[in-house]
RNA sequence: GGGGAUGUGGCGGAAUUGGUAGACGCGCUAGUCUUAGGAACUAGUAGGGCAACCUGUGGGAGUUCAAGUCUCCCCAUCCCCACCA
């Protein structure tokens, strides 16, 4: 079959599209707007098969809403600052920003070949001054409110890129997430944004978005909030004493501590204030404290050494023993834990291992081994005996002097990178240290050029005269630069803000328009930024919202994560392994309409599958939309009832799907009216245009070729998406299942509205049908209209 | 260990939400046309059986006239979190 020719076609219509500025929006005029946003892609330099998954496919989306009569913002920009232009710099001589740049002059070639409907006048690209002005004054802002502060703090050191990580930037076996180096912990002063002001807030507002309950979880799970109660305890030695308190969610057991164990970073705290606990404890403290995250988690082994500090229970005041134990961690709680090794699994192994008493508290009935960690009825616990756990747990706490406390697992934001190509922290410091930030009238806080950028661990700003010069020349002698920049993921966290307004001067974003656009109706992206970018976004949108500087509490509307494409082989593409598919060629071989139609038919788009590329299946949608581009020869003749019908079936099912991001079921549709369509003797014009119409948004290139060709009015976007005629399909017939005897039999060809009775009568003087009844008496019909008919026999 | 999801042909996946399981595509088989084709087209394609039929949605129970879909118990795979007190 001859095919049509993608390469002039697609040529053309980009062209004419840009020309007719089809894809622009003006926001401050739109009446009925849809925010559609895709995550905007680091400059790589190449575009691969991954981008177009993620930036073709939720076009379709945004060219149907388009055709509904909508004012569609689709955007696209760059995610500018990062380490790989930085990395190249060094290993190449280059100039990050050349670098960077170029790249983005390649990939603009590249996404333009996807024919998406991106309005390209509001592009965006964070390492732009006119950009990072805004990132600083967002800093700025938050510095206001006590959000951004400085304080020492063991933070994750990545010794391959010679900077700090922030939690969320350590992946769970404790190598970086970008260098994939083992992280090591280091004691550093650090710039931290305080997120856990917002905890309750990020999980709380989570119940009312409409976001996939995975993506929620992952979240909740991340901040990881846990209701308990803190309990004060003292622990002295040699007539010093430490006023501490432990976190427990099970103050009900608290008559069942048998010794203490603390961290051994609050070990290490004592003995730096002065506390001589001794050699081994020194010992292990120090090793544990250096040790990296993951050496210390992968040892399941309980470990720990006596110190010579004692406890005092706060109810009994009886003295009990203290350890320090890597297995309590620093950086959650206090870092001082109860043993409670009747009712606590951990306490429990430590308390075997070291010989501690056990005091079971909770009555198991003896039908729970200890440790039991369950509910039931307090014992061993002089006037609260009795008691049930649940009720005694704020008792004990309150007698014990300690309150109810809520504590998380989400540590603050660690933003300070000592790298060179990111947004510069916009904070100068007096002659006395203390921080002050650079007013909005210094902003943009422009990055310096004259820096040597090898990593060697103190930031490279470090080295820059102008900088210290212009430091010196604004704010006085004796005052000094941060030399530290932003975390790109800062970045990132508010850019769908300047896409509603990126020219302005004066603001991020103009209020009005903020207010008309936001929050975005559909953000599509991967599910590995759940708890990087999309909490971090969250979070800088909320400060922001009760600065009244954005007008909506939540950012995403809806948030849907989408699978991933994997090599031929069902390996992760990698350059490596060889089984990289390369869009560029595909481009040339099949075309664009083609790929996305592919990558739109592979699978449901809001689902996190894996799918391998499969170069047979992409020829084979390449072959139905040669299919329909032949079918424009055949035009002519009248809608006949049969080819009618299939039509508003195709109308309404495509019309249901696709806004539910199942393109793939779409497609699926299409092709079985070209199926249907091809087997007529000609095809009516109005059948073909309608097809077109919904073929538009999943092939926008052919599909406007075509309607061109057979006389359409303008372009095809902005025709009206075609209504499915209920009156003909309410007026079809429908196949009525028939079952004899709870067994399915055939079916009977139906008004939809048919009575029990005729059904009956119809299955009656059907012989085949009837034949399965023979001489049985028919106990009792069951009728669902026009679905079913199930005759029951004796 | 905790949380979330998913199990349907050789493969990706459908199933009007409790109503004829396997739409659509790939692959495969046969044929047509071709010097040839890994091109295109036509037909077939869950398994078993010559057939009428029977069996089939990870496994096992259950509810129902009717279960891929609902309930309970297992099994497997994937993702997130995890010595979190």
């Amino acid at each position: 079959m001859e095919g049509y020719n993608h390469k002039d076609i697609e040529k053309k219509w980009q062209e004419a599209w840009q020309e007719a500025g089809l894809y622009a929006v003006d926001t401050e005029s739109a009446k009925d707007k849809a925010y559609l946003l895709v995550e905007f892609p680091y400059p790589s330099g190449d575009l691969h098969v991954g981008h177009w998954f993620a930036f073709a496919v939720p076009d379709i989306y945004a060219r149907y809403l388009r055709m509904n009569g909508k004012d569609v913002l689709y955007p696209i920009g760059f995610d500018a600052f990062g380490l790989p232009a930085e990395n190249a710099a060094i290993k190449h001589g280059e100039d990050p920003k050349e670098w960077t740049f170029q790249n983005i002059e390649r990939m603009h070639k590249q996404l333009r070949s996807m024919g998406n409907s991106f309005d390209w006048d509001r592009e965006v690209v964070t390492a732009d001054p006119g950009y990072y002005k805004w990132t600083q004054w967002i800093f700025t802002q938050l510095f206001a409110k006590d959000l951004a502060y400085k304080k020492e703090a063991t933070v994750n050191w990545d010794p391959v890129d010679k900077t700090v990580l922030a939690n969320e930037q350590v992946l769970p076996d404790g190598t970086g997430e970008r260098s994939g180096a083992l992280v090591e912990q280091k004691l550093m002063n650090q710039w931290f944004f305080k997120i856990t002001d917002y905890a309750d807030r990020l999980i709380d507002d989570l119940d009312d978005l409409d976001w996939p309950e995975e993506i929620k979880d992952a979240q909740r799970n991340w901040i990881g909030r846990s209701h308990g109660a803190e309990i004060p305890f003292v622990l002295s030695h040699n007539g010093k004493s430490w006023n501490t308190s432990v976190f427990t969610t099970r103050a009900d057991t608290l008559m069942g501590v048998t010794f203490v164990t603390i961290a051994p970073e609050r070990a290490k705290e004592l003995i730096e204030d002065g506390w001589d606990l001794g050699e081994d404890v020194k010992e292990y403290a120090l090793k544990s404290v250096s040790k990296p995250a993951r050496d210390r988690e992968a040892n399941k082994e309980k470990t720990g050494v006596k110190t010579p500090l004692v406890a005092t229970h706060p109810i009994s005041k009886k003295e009990i023993p203290v350890y320090v134990a890597d297995y309590v961690l620093g950086n959650y709680g206090t870092g001082v834990v109860m043993g409670v090794p009747a009712h606590d699994e951990r306490d429990h192994a430590f308390a075997t291992k070291y010989d501690l008493e056990i005091i079971p508290v909770v009555d198991t009935k003896k039908e729970e081994e200890i440790p039991y960690s369950g509910e039931g009825v307090l014992m061993n616990s002089g006037e609260f005996d009795t008691e049930t756990t649940h009720n005694a747990r704020e008792k004990l706490a309150k007698a014990a002097g300690g309150e109810m406390k809520t504590t998380y697992r989400l540590r603050d934001w660690s933003i300070g990178r000592q790298r060179y190509w990111g947004c510069p922290i916009p904070i100068v410091y007096d002659p006395e240290g203390n921080p002050h930030a650079i007013p909005k009238e210094h902003l943009p806080w422009t990055l310096p050029t004259d820096v040597d950028f090898t990593p060697t661990g103190v930031a490279p700003l470090a080295k820059s005269e102008e900088l210290k010069e212009r430091t010196e020349k604004i704010f006085g002698e004796g005052w000094t630069p941060e030399i530290e920049t932003l975390d790109t993921f800062m970045d990132s966290s508010w850019y769908f803000y300047r896409y509603l307004d990126p020219k302005n001067e004066n603001a991020l974003a103009d209020k009005d328009i903020l207010k008309q656009w936001m929050p975005i109706d559909r953000y599509s992206g991967g599910s590995e930024h759940t708890t990087l970018h999309v909490l971090y976004s969250r979070f800088i949108n909320k400060a922001l919202f009760d600065m009244e500087v954005v007008p909506a509490e939540e950012p995403f509307r809806v948030r849907m994560n989408r699978g991933l494409i994997l090599g031929p082989d069902g390996n992760k593409m990698s350059k490596s392994k060889g089984n990289v598919i390369n869009p560029d060629d595909l481009v040339e071989k099949y075309g664009a309409d083609t790929i996305k139609s592919y990558l739109a038919f592979i699978g449901p788009y809001n689902e996190t599958g894996f799918y391998p590329w499969d170069p047979q299946s992409i020829a084979g949608i390449r072959r139905f939309l040669d299919r329909v581009y032949t079918l424009s020869s055949k035009l002519g003749g009248e809608v006949t009832d049969e080819v009618n019908l299939e039509l508003q079936k195709t109308i309404e099912k495509v019309s249901r799907d696709l806004p539910e991001a199942k393109f793939h079921t779409s497609l699926a549709s299409l092709m079985g009216l070209i199926n249907i369509l091809e087997k007529e003797e000609s095809v009516a014009d109005e059948v073909y245009k309608t097809l077109l119409l919904l073929l538009a948004p999943f092939a926008p290139h052919v599909s406007q070729e075509l309607w061109e060709k057979i006389g359409g009015e303008g372009f095809i976007d902005h025709a009206k998406w075609p209504e499915a005629d209920s009156k003909v399909l309410e007026a079809a017939t429908v196949m009525l299942a028939v079952q004899i005897g709870g067994k399915s039999r055939g079916a009977i060809e139906v008004a939809q509205d048919i009575s029990e009775d005729d059904a009956l009568e119809l299955v009656k003087n059907n012989d085949k049908l009837s034949a399965y009844i023979g001489d049985s008496e028919i106990k009792k019909v069951i009728f669902v209209p026009g679905r079913i008919i199930n005759i029951l026999i004796t």
